[in-house]
DNA sequence: CGCGGGGTTGAACATTCTCAAGAACTGTGG
DNA sequence: CCACAGTTCTTGAGAATGTTCAACCCCGCG
């Protein structure tokens, strides 16, 4: 028959999005006109990474805004003594690059893809070039950052007062996308060991607390990464 | 006699600043020129404030850039558990306010005085009208975001992976002034309550920490605040 | 069916906190 | 200038919390 193919394999786990597509969703530049945006997609450049590949690390000099189109980035920090910390997991529409990018200086993480990604990039100059042309976009990333500083600074605060119990908790309740409910099914994007390091504690650590969490009835655990909760309110008071 | 005033009272600790001084001082109004800050200076206000009011706290909407003109202010949290954290302390010409200012939406932190203060502040429709008119300070103010967000990430990657010795070290360290030498008499700005809160730590923890350095030949105390760093090298070490 | 990598469990150990008591400092009024 | 009161700081001992390291388990895959 004509149209015999058969299960067309797979290759992105996210379905491809236009570059056009992609950076207009960004939500820094999706309140510009078609015309505008014509504008911004003249400077933006792209490129794919395979898994595993650094986009930037520390210590390197920033004059780029990456932009995820496609796959997962992560974004990690090597402490003053040398040990990692996730710092946070980029996926389609996100951004990076930017802390470095509003001054002169240099990356203070490390930028690694997690699986094959295609990165739209603007540089530098043509960025500013835009900011200034259109006042809005600052406020968009003005906004933008004040959101990340408020979550950067609860995050901080969360691990200076909170024992491990509360901070898996948190993390856990987070992941639940539907409102209002008492109850949820949510499956963790993360790996025990990169969970540990974003949580500031050891894989053993967590593997331990779900188990109690387990016995108290608070959740269920499906498989590695599935799970069931059971009572968020109860969770939110540990 | 006619000028016989003896002795002025010394109302203000810090020399007081005019108020057009202290906000052509703040870095992101600092590039202005005399014409541009006159027109700052006519949507400025001003308020004084005594020691231990709240300037605002967490669920109060926000719709105010606060600046630092005399005095000093703190800026904490309070974690889902109902423990305070000290996040920054503000001195003349540090700002605040605008991390809800750029998003409709409520502070997440507390802002109060630790003694008498003069504030400076803007409304959020006036500045939002400076920074169309004036982009370039957006720009200063995503540069001091920026800077924040990196410091904040830091902080968070500090508590993540480093323990109290260190992080104790690490903040004696930053309190030095003078660059490359490896001794340095440093001031604490803190008192043992708040550096513990500001640490994550116990005021018990920082006493047996700063003896224990000293018992190294790291440190030498002398007094409750004050104290000579005698290897600031050895003491990243930690 | 054996291999390998994540994930789990256990036991000893290290770190930090808590609570309580005592010491040192600060400021005030005599 | 000194004594006192109120803080703030230090010290101690025991308890709680997490980490480390090693062994084991589970499960998908060749």
């Amino acid at each position: 028959m004509a149209n015999s193919r058969k299960k067309e394999p797979e290759i992105t786990p996210q379905p491809p999005l236009s570059e056009r597509m992609c950076v207009s969703l960004v939500p820094i530049f999706n309140h510009l006109s078609p015309e505008q945006m014509d504008e911004v997609m003249e400077v933006v450049q792209h490129k794919t990474f395979k898994k595993g590949e650094t986009i930037y690390r520390a210590d390197e000099t920033s004059d780029t805004l990456y932009i995820v189109n496609r796959g997962q980035v992560k974004i990690y920090r090597l402490s003053d003594t040398g040990k990692e910390q996730l710092v946070r997991i980029l996926t389609p529409g996100d951004f990076t690059g930017e802390l470095a990018l509003f001054r002169q200086s240099v990356h203070e993480a490390y930028a690694e893809t997690l699986v094959d990604s295609a990165i739209c990039h603007i540089h530098r100059d043509d960025l500013q070039r835009l900011l200034l042309r259109y006042p809005t976009i600052s406020l968009k990333i003005l906004e933008e950052f004040s959101r990340r500083l408020d979550t950067a600074e609860k995050q901080t605060t969360s691990f200076a007062t909170e024992k491990v119990d509360t901070r898996i908790a948190l993390y856990l309740v987070e992941c639940v996308e539907e409102e209002g409910a008492n109850e949820a099914t949510i499956e963790l994007p993360l790996s025990r060991k990169d969970l540990a390091s974003y949580l500031g504690t050891t894989p053993e650590t967590i593997s331990r607390k779900l188990t109690e969490f387990e016995e108290k009835g608070l959740i269920l655990q499906q498989g590695q990464r599935k799970m069931k909760l059971l009572d968020i309110d109860e969770l939110l008071f540990i």
